[in-house]
DNA sequence: CATGAATGAGTGTTCATTCAT
DNA sequence: AATGAATGAACACTCATTCAT
């Protein structure tokens, strides 16, 4: 089987505006079916509906249903890669917590989006290797951003700030997804407002202020 | 198409020595193949070639693959709902550490046995309306115990202690998930131990103490 | 597959009383599973809980399930053809009309019975040959006494005079199909009637009486 | 499960030339198969064995065998309801017997194609509800076409008129039953003669004529 | 004489992928 | 560039029958 766009071969193949058109319906398509129906219960069938293309379509488009993920994971990665590098110094003032609050902020807006790629790394449905891979790099780079702002905010030991650091992504992401998915009854801004005040004060050593 | 267990509504089938045996044979296998292949992936078939009977055999203690995952469900709520009513009271000195990390490594050793079915819950897969309800009921009930022991050591409003809870028992589960299932680096002990500190610093009130 | 009984070899195998018993239960549930599920839907496990008997049990007795049908099919043969032999002369006065009704009656009677038997000979429900044979046989004869009775009472070609055997057969096997078991609304003894003016006017030449 | 048909509540999916040809094969296969093998021993496997396609292909025109079943049940449905319309006055004389036996033999051939359908509605193997009802309302139809003719022929009580009316169909049906599939001797011109003969004699008064 | 346990071939259905037009 | 049609391997579940005790 030869996938249409020898991807490792040398990028993209070029497409004319219609095929741009098509490409991007497809690609549309998986993330709102991905959201809807869950990794597991998105069927191709289900894709090309959305899409409004026929089957013979989305193969013209992608090698298999895996390749129409692989798209989508890679578009997350990107942006998730980039929020991560956004987190500026987080003191234990207001304003290491209103530069939390507003990050945190970022990142449930970019979960209300990709929340389905994220979540199948996060929950290592993911049978592609290399897809993995991917997922385990942008997390391990999400991670590392933490740890990075956690250090400068209190000296630790490597070790020790490693394992705070995967706590804190587990806790986000999770919480996150309660928010977004599981009917947690909080709306987003109230969400990133909580999460901020419990990080900045467990992790980054805020003073417990009254009231909140 | 009967089930297999309770026609008059009450009560499993009594068996023999045999039947005992190959219901635990077959509870046992299903544990297993869940744990490697994850809920989805876990066929049937897996089971049977794992438990070493026959296909037919399956349906003989169980009324579908579903019933399976509803006795090893049932079973770990009721240890999920046990382990939660143990939590003593968490104050914010060392007799509150020890209690936290003590609790958290019955937990961690629990997640070995039955990280499926958490997983199973944590991450939406069931698929079965009573099941779900039974997880989200032994869910609540974890984190309730949670909440009292933070409503305790700190006065909070319900609706804060309430998302505290929530992002506790994310946190717990999915850092404990990575130790267990995702190669976090670290054994169980330190886990707990560094889970302990986190948690009883960041939710707890503890103070910074140095070097740990 | 030795069936338990070598059928053929030289009648049934004697048995004890509580063999006796045992095989009585089956027969009996047999029946009653038939009438309730039909005959495709009779399974041999429905059979052994009618009768309270194990799996084990009942291939102590029958060879398999055609052969518990058989020795129902059996009985209800012996009792249809000496209800066909029972038919007396049916003239085409009042006499006549009271012999086929009482006549009727009793078919109705055992068709309470042995309906499903019955129906499966004449739906062809019958996969086993020499069932379906004894079957044949059987509705031959009962054709065969209604055909003499109306040579009787009005000369006719043999021909046609099979033919009307085949529909009078037809006629009163249906009805009293739907009469018992498909809720027409009559009960057994207006059905007999009914049946019997029907079939004296129509088949024997009754003169239509004003009013029934 | 996505039934193929009328996704949004109406009509069937538009065909282009092969895929009606295929849906085509498929009805002809089914009508094949259950008239050879019966309504409960029809496989899908024989189906589209006999069709020539896959088994994946018979699903992409029908929700499940079931639904095949419906399919041809429904045109049954149609065809003996206009042919129940069809039957017009039947007078005592040599003109009600000649339209008995047009209107006779034209059931005969209608029961050539669907036989399988009206035994499985006479003989109630329809486990649907639904389809049940298609053919228990078509057999009432039929039925109330034969009690209107024979309540213009001769007034009776409406109950005795309806009676006489489910007898003439379980004579019918099951007479060309016998002609069609169970082998009775007899072509079909002369069967419907002859039951046009019984029919005008037994239920519209015709007098006995010598010469038959 | 009786039982509970075990078997495995058979059946309906799903769905990612390929193909002819 | 696009389509509708076709495929077949995979999977859950059933049930008549056999077997060890």
């Amino acid at each position: 089987m030869v996938p249409p766009e020898g991807r490792d071969g040398g990028g993209p193949k070029p497409r004319r505006r219609q095929g741009q058109r098509t490409e991007a319906k497809l690609l549309d398509a998986g993330m709102q079916v991905l959201a809807e129906r869950g990794f597991h219960s998105a069927r191709v069938d289900d894709i090309v509906r959305a899409a409004q293309v026929s089957h013979g379509t989305f193969y013209l488009y992608f090698a298999n249903k895996e390749d129409l993920f692989r798209a989508l994971a890679v578009r997350c990665a990107d942006e998730m890669t980039e929020l991560a590098a956004s987190l500026g110094a987080v003191d234990a003032g207001p304003d290491g917590l209103a530069e939390l609050r507003s990050w945190l902020g970022r990142f449930i807006a970019l979960y209300r989006t990709y929340g389905v790629v994220i979540r199948a790394w996060m929950e290592d449905q993911v049978a592609n290797r290399e897809l993995a891979r991917l997922g385990a790099r942008t997390f391990a780079a999400f991670a590392a951003a933490l740890v990075a702002r956690l250090e400068e905010a209190r000296p630790t030991s490597r070790h020790e700030a490693d394992l705070a650091g995967a706590a804190l992504l587990a806790m986000i992401e999770r919480f996150t997804y309660f928010v977004t998915s599981r009917g947690l009854d909080v709306d987003e801004d109230e969400a990133a407002a909580t999460l901020a005040v419990l990080i900045h004060r467990g992790f980054f050593g805020a003073p417990v202020t009254a009231g909140r």
